[in-house]
Parts: C-alpha cells; structure tokens; sequence
RNA sequence: GGGCAAGUGGCGGAAUUGGUAUACGCGCUAGUCUUAGGAACUAGUACCGCAAGGUUUAAGAGUUCGAGUCUCUUCUUGCCCA
C-alpha cells in the first residue's frame, strides 16, 4: 500500500497556504467567514479544533464555490487570567499574552486553516484600542455611555465587580467567596435604549438558531403591565407600583417596596432598618440569587389605600426581594395567586383573598394551601372584574386605571443596562478624566490612546491603575487645570463587541473602520462559536452595531451576524483511581475489552461520564501532540465526523486512529488509479451517474452543516471507486472523477486534498464541481412494494415509471406475485420513485 | 418551578422531511496474507427463528393506505431561565 507522510506534505501545503488566501474579485459575490476569536490561553484546546475546522469548511467550500472570501483570525486578549498568570510568574500580562499568542498562532497554522493572517488583530494592541476609546467618546457624546450608581456584584477576595454569569450559586466564580451587593458609580452603556429594536429584528435573523434567538428573547424579557399610584395614608406622598396581573388588584393585601425606595427616608431613622438593609446586601444581585435567597420583609408601620376598596388599609413592607431598577421599584402583592407573595403572606400572617377560580362554586381555602394557584381562570371577589377570564380582565384593569387618572399601561424589560467598568488593570482604559469641580469629560482625541502604564504593581488587591503613584494624574487640554484620570477599565465584552468591523480595515490608524470597507464585508455571512456566548456577546455586538450606525448614517449593516452557527463542545471519558483522584488518559492502560488499570500500579480505574474537556477532571487531549502523531487533516476529518457539528462531540483515539487510515486508504486509491491499467469504457456512464449523486448530495448536506453526513458519504464514495478498479471503466473517467472527489475534500483535509491533486496533475483551477445534468437524473430507482402497509420487496424501475407499468413491474417479482395471488386487491396506491402499497382484503 | 430540545443496535450516529428504519464509522467475531504494522484484505454483526417468516425507533394511545418523523399522555436525559 503507498502510504503518505503526514508531517511532510502537511508542512509543504502550509507553505503554500501562508501565501494564499480566499480573495476572488470585488465582482465575485462576497462571503465575510468568522469564528469566534480565541482568548489567548496559552495552548489550543479540542474545542478550537472544532471551532475553527467548522469555518474553515465553511470558508474553503464558499470560496470554491466562487465567492470572494474574508476569513480573519485576532486575539481576545484583554482580561483577567493575565494578571493572575503575572501575579503567580511574576511575568508581565503584556509579555505572558504575547507568548501565548505565538504559541497559539503557531499551532492554529498547524491546522493548515485558510485564515489570512495579514489581518490579524489583538484587542490588547494599542492600535486596537485606540480606536475602542474613540467609539467610547463618540457613544458617550451620542448618550449611549452614562454614569450609574449601580448596586454590583462585588468580590471580596478579588476586590472586583463581577458579572452576572461569574457569580455561581451566589459565590464568586473564582475566588469561590459569598458575593456582596455593593453600590458603586460604574459607567453604563445604554443597551435598554434598543431593547425593543434588538427584540423586534430578532424576527430578521432568518439563519439563526431558533433557540438562540428565544433565548435572547428571554434575556430581554419584554412583560406588558401596568403602573398603579397607591397613596400612603400617614404622609401625603404616593408609592408608584408596577405589575404584570392588575387583574388581581382585589387580591392585594400588601406593598413591598426596595430597600432604595424613596419612601425609605422616612423609615431610615429606625434603628432595625438600617440592620435589615445590611443584610439584603449581603445577598448577591442575580434573579437567582434573591429567588434562591429567603424572602425577607420589614414591616414599615405604614399603610396604603387600595384605590378601588374604600377605607381598605394595605401594609407597607421592604423587602429583600424588590429591586428599584426592575418596574419601578415597588410591587403589590396579591398571595393567592404568586408564589412568592404567598410565601411573604403566609410568613408575614398577612390576608389571602382568591380572585382567580378555576371553580366558581369551590372557593379555595389558602389557609390551608401552600400553592399559589397562577393558571387560567375566572375573576371573583373582584366588583368591576367579577366574571372575566384573565385577559380580559387585564385589559379592562387597565382601562379603568387609566381613566381614573391613577396609572396607565407600561412597558417593561428585563434587559438592564450594561455596566462596563472593571476594577482592572489588563483592559482597556477608559478615556475619560475627572476635572477639580467634579465634571467628568472625555479626553480630547488628539489625545488617544489613553495607554496602560508598563510598571503596575499587581500584588496588591484593589484596582491597580488606582493605586499606580502617577498614572492617574493628568491634565484637561482644554483648561489646563489638573484632571484625575478614570482607573476602571473597559470589560473585555467590549473589546470582542465591534472586532468583526475592524477585521474589514485592521490596518486603517485613522479610524476604527473605513466606511466603504465596512459597508461591503458585512454582515458575516457565517459566524460559527460556541453556545455559551449566545446571549451577552451577540446581544452586545447587536447593540454596538445599532449605536455605531446612529453615530454614522452611511453605515448600512444593522444586524452584524446574518448566519449563525453554534458548534457543541468537545467531550471525554473521566477517570478515577482507587483513591476517587482524578487521572489523565494518559496515566491509564487497558487491561482488558471493557476495563482499564492505572498504569503506574495496576490498581482499578473507575470508567466515569463523559464530559467537557476540562483541567480540573483532567480528561484534556491535547490537540498538538493528536497533531503531531495522525497530522491536522486526521485530527480535522476525525472531528468533523463523529458527531453532528451542533452537538457534543466525544473525543476517542480510536476514531482518530481510524480517520487517519481511511486518509491513507484514499492516498492510496490515488496512486492506484494514477497506475491503473486503462481498460474499456462500457461502464463509465453508470458510473459518473452514481458519482454525481454523491457530489450533489453531498454539496446540499455541507450547505446543511451536516458534515458527519458528508464524512459517511465521502467513505461511500471511497467504496464506489475502489470496485471501479476491476470494472470497465476507463482510466480517463477514473482520473476526471478522483480530482473532483479531491476537490470537494479541500475543505476537510486541505493538505492532503492538494497534494492528491498535484499528483493527479491539477495544479491551478480549484473550483467546486458542477453537477452535470444529464447524470445528476438516475435512470433507475429502487421501489418499494408493499402489503396493506408493509415492505415486502424492493425492485429496481426506470425513474419516473408510471403507476400502470410500476404495478406490471412489481407483479413480475415472484414474492410478490404469490403474496397476492391469494388475497384479493381492494385498492393500490402508487407514489411515483417511492412505493405501491397494495391494500388487500 | 417555567421554557426549549432530545430519546433509534454494544457505541457515535443516518433516514431524501409522512413513503425501503438501522446508511456510514467505531467496536466485536471468524478467516486470509506477510514488508509483524498505529497494518491490509474477505465475510458476519438490531432482536426472535433451522427456515419460511415475524418483531423492533423510551412507554402507551391516536390520525393515516403508510409514522422514527404528525397529535395527546407518561417516563427519562440535557440545556436555558428561575
């Protein structure tokens, strides 16, 4: 068997590639390619692997198939693990960073991807952030960027706020500590401004998956409600609520404001206040961390009159589960009918009153109950509502509220504002100064970049750039009075919101983009990443898109993603010693068909799930040594076929064993056919309709993503020209057909697709076969004959054959004929190149 | 607790979208061969049955000439939100 070597042809085609990119002319129809950049780590793991192989497909296959292609590649290199990797190696982030990304650099090109480098990008480079702080000055001059005094999520250990999705069951992702709610003035930007614009366009996202957009939809979380003045009966001031059910108004039986309302003044000399608002604080700012939290009240003495109940007298409670920057900071609560409420009541001893019944005549005895009953029914106890079904009786809530000139219908969101202010020193620093009167106001641009300073201490905790002795002080160009400079710098969200249009002009140092540039690479076509970043990511880059086109109207791109593509994750057998230790694939051996030993003292290992490749459960592959053994086209062939690329992958060395065989089978069919012996060509006709299909379904099932579908095809294809060898089939046919099998493998295995083709003598034209016409029609098809229902028989017919002649065909197979020769036919059914399906009595 | 997916051999999975279920690969079994390799080749491999034939897509019902695919109920798993 000729056999190829990987490592060789591999570093040959690298070569070639380095100088070759996916350009076509400006005339050829455009595709901008785009995988989600990777956060320099420090080496790739199997979840680039696949992400990049998926857009290298995706890239290769559109450029063959005649589209001028951008496919670019940059670093997200801002962020945290930088100063922790400098802190423990006493290694600089700038220098850690960069090393990184050379490592990475290297071995992504080991994976022979058609990325071109000439426009590679590092969010951490000053020519990049440069321009970030110039489309921080303009949001802010626009009204996109404010200050805030938000309560945070603040670390204690890390002295850092911490996002949302870094707090775990109310704990620090990192340092593991109970997260603290603090209030601190961050800077925000105004995503709630195009909450209803980044809703409604979802609907324009046509090559998204669904579940993506329903989970943003979610995220933004639009409720219609209805906002209701209550007076308070002791002072003359109102408490403004906001609810989603006013058609349970009749059922309130209590206010329960934030411990920031207002209305709290009055209270705040209280001693026990002041206690109970220590400890809301201590309880961390996810809606997951106050549902999971006790729902705690304090009862303020004072009461409310319900506005449609004369003389009725409603408590007034704070309580830890109100926050003020939800509706509008106050609720009423109505027990019967939410849970939450219902717990508060019952915990409070406050009044039940059932206004929704699922049976009239079966008054619920909430005494009793610990169910709040929040399904459909019919108002009761409920004067002017007495009788509705739920709908109805919002609207007419509604209605009446409004008239009476106490409250009207309002629109609410879920979506909060997006605070950008980090307590860091590896990002970007935020171009704004703090003059002596208090004024904040964006540095001049002439003055950009705001640089990072190179000697930070980092050992300390609190915010670096604060505790830098010069760095913040500075002075207002304008004035050239003293000026203190911000030290927060910019989440690394931001860095990774507006890549992508710098990847059209990376090299412009006048602006961020130029605009002609922008206004023809995008939207990507095709953005392939991973699920994890399906909310805040896309939902960030979709609101700087937006911010940026209202800054600059010759803009013409709106959604920046027109494709989606979400890959699943790259997963592995866990192992465990005797000891419950976890252990390496490495460290293990087989010992027999189903289990395996520790090699170092033969003791059991037990066999666990399989998981996300992770450090901590060890089960990790790495992809440069599987690189190394089989060559990146195994490594890329073996990932794409296993599993369909939306879901999880299990990695096996078995599978990459076999991947790498069947690449040589194929080197080998080559040069087979290259010296195969010519023979006559009475079946080259049956062949090439046979090949055809194959290339016209295969074509359909990448533009499918189904590329494991194409992995098995390719193998059938293998099959198909490997029994041609000892058929008529003349060389000329062979050789024609083997390089556009070639061709249509340049995606998958790009180096050895290349170097089969230069054998075969093709050193030029890459171009996407076409299916012929004439062959992509077979000239026969296999139907199915069945009985009341039933596959009895398969028979081979000319396609398109009518059903008088198909019925003819079919009773000329004996199985068939005898099977009815007994029974007596009621009815036939015939669907043309599928079935008959003879009913029998 | 709510929402959304999904459930097909020993395993990963396929099925032209209501028309041949189990393609293709892994693994396994038996055999052939020798450049003894990370080989290659041949045959077999859903279940019951000697066979003819029958059964089978988590379980159960329904629609249909026909259901892995559509509808309903139940169970299980995963993801997102709480």
């Amino acid at each position: 068997m000729e056999r190829v070597n990987f490592q060789l042809i591999e570093k040959k085609w690298q070569l070639f590639f380095n100088n070759k990119n996916l350009y076509r002319s400006k005339s050829d129809p455009k595709f901008y390619c785009l995988e989600m950049f990777p956060y320099p780590s420090g080496k790739i793991h199997m979840g680039h692997v696949r992400n990049y192989t998926i857009g290298d497909v995706i890239a290769r296959f559109k450029y063959l198939n005649g589209y001028n292609v951008l496919h670019p590649m940059g670093w997200d290199s801002f962020g945290l693990p930088a100063e922790n990797a400098a802190r423990e190696n006493n290694l600089h982030p700038k220098k850690w960073t960069e090393k990184n990304i050379a490592q990475m650099k290297k071995q992504l090109k080991m994976l022979g991807l058609s990325i071109d480098w000439d426009l590679e990008i590092s969010t951490c480079d000053e020519s990049y952030y440069k321009h970030q702080q110039e489309l921080f000055i303009d949001f802010f001059n626009k009204g996109y960027v404010s200050r805030k005094a938000n309560y945070v999520n603040w670390d204690p250990v890390e002295q850092t706020v911490l996002a949302n999705e870094q707090v775990i069951n109310g704990m620090g992702w990192r340092s593991g500590a109970p997260v603290e709610r603090k209030k601190l003035s961050q800077w925000v930007f105004n995503i709630t401004k195009f909450a209803n614009e980044l809703l409604d366009d979802l609907n324009l996202l046509k090559d998204w998956p669904e579940k993506v957009k329903l989970m943003q939809k979610n995220w933004i979380g639009k409720s219609t409600g209805c906002e209701i003045d209550f007076e308070i009966f002791e002072i003359k001031e109102k408490i403004k609520i906001f609810t989603t059910r006013p058609d349970t108004i009749f059922g309130a039986s209590f206010l329960a404001i934030s411990i920031d309302h207002p209305i709290c003044n009055h209270i705040e000399s209280k001693n026990n206040f002041i206690k109970f608002k220590e400890e809301c604080l201590k309880v961390g700012t996810t809606e997951e961390a106050l549902a999971v939290a006790e729902k705690k009240g304090y009862n303020t003495g004072l009461f409310a009159c319900h506005p449609f109940i004369k003389d009725k007298k409603i408590p007034i409670f704070v309580a830890n589960f109100v926050l003020m920057d939800y509706g509008s900071g106050a609720i009423f609560g109505c027990p019967a009918h939410d849970q939450r409420d219902l717990d508060f009541a019952k915990k409070y001893n406050l009044e039940i009153i059932e206004v929704v019944t699922e049976n009239k005549n079966k008054p619920k005895n909430f005494t009793n109950i610990t169910e709040a009953y929040t399904a459909d029914g019919l108002i009761v106890n409920s004067d002017f509502l007495n009788g509705l079904d739920i709908d109805a009786a919002k609207i007419k809530a509604i209605e009446i509220i409004t008239k009476k000139n106490i409250g009207q219908q309002k629109i609410s969101f879920r979506l909060k504002d997006w605070s950008v202010s980090r307590q860091r020193y590896w990002g970007c620093p935020i171009p704004m100064i703090y003059l002596e009167d208090g004024t904040v106001v964006p540095v001049a641009k002439d003055e950009l970049p705001i640089t990072l300073p190179e000697e930070v201490s980092l050992k300390k905790g609190g915010n670096p750039l604060a505790n830098h002795p010069t760095w913040k002080n500075t002075v207002h160009k304008k004035t050239g009075k003293p000026a203190i400079r911000e030290t927060d710098t910019l989440d690394t969200f931001v860095d990774s919101s507006w890549y992508f249009m710098r990847f059209c002009s990376p090299k412009n140092k006048k602006e961020p983009f130029d605009i002609q540039d922008l206004n023809y690479w995008l939207p990507v076509d095709q953005y392939v990443g991973g699920v994890e970043h399906a909310i805040l990511h896309l939902l960030y880059s979709r609101f700087f898109m937006r911010a940026i086109q209202k800054n600059n109207t010759k803009i013409n791109t709106t959604e920046p993603f027109k494709g989606l593509f979400t890959q699943g994750m790259v997963c592995h057998e866990t192992y465990k010693d005797t000891n419950g230790k976890w252990l390496s694939p490495e460290e293990i051996e087989a010992k027999d068909i189903n289990a395996f030993v520790k090699i170092t003292d033969k003791t059991k290992v037990t066999v666990g799930a399989s998981e996300s490749m992770s450090k901590s459960k060890k089960n990790v592959i790495d992809p440069e040594s599987m690189i190394n053994s089989y060559g990146a086209d195994a490594v890329r062939w073996f990932i794409l076929s296993d599993s369909p690329p939306e879901k999880d992958v299990q990695w096996s060395n078995q599978g990459v064993n076999s991947a790498y065989k069947f690449l040589q089978k194929l080197y080998n069919l080559t040069h087979l056919i290259i010296n195969h012996k010519d023979t006559k060509d009475s079946k080259d006709t049956d062949f090439e309709i046979k090949f055809n299909n194959y290339i016209f379904k295969i074509t359909d099932l990448i533009n499918n993503f189904q590329f494991n579908v194409v992995v098995a095809n390719i193998y059938s294809v293998y099959t198909l020209f490997n029994s041609a060898l000892n058929e008529e089939i003349s060389n000329v046919c062979l050789k024609k057909n083997l390089s556009k099998l070639m061709t249509v493998l340049i995606p998958f295995t790009p180096h050895l697709a290349y170097e089969c083709l230069e054998q075969l003598g093709v050193t030029s034209v890459y171009n996407w076969p076409s299916v012929e016409g004439g062959f992509s029609i077979n000239e026969k098809i296999k139907i199915a004959i069945q009985i009341n229902g039933k596959t009895k028989e398969v028979i081979e017919v000319k396609k398109d054959l009518d059903e008088e002649n198909a019925i003819i065909e079919s009773k000329k197979n004996k199985k068939i004929y005898d099977q009815l020769i007994k029974k007596e036919i009621k009815k036939t059914i015939f669907v043309k190149n599928k079935i008959i399906n003879y009913l029998t009595k």
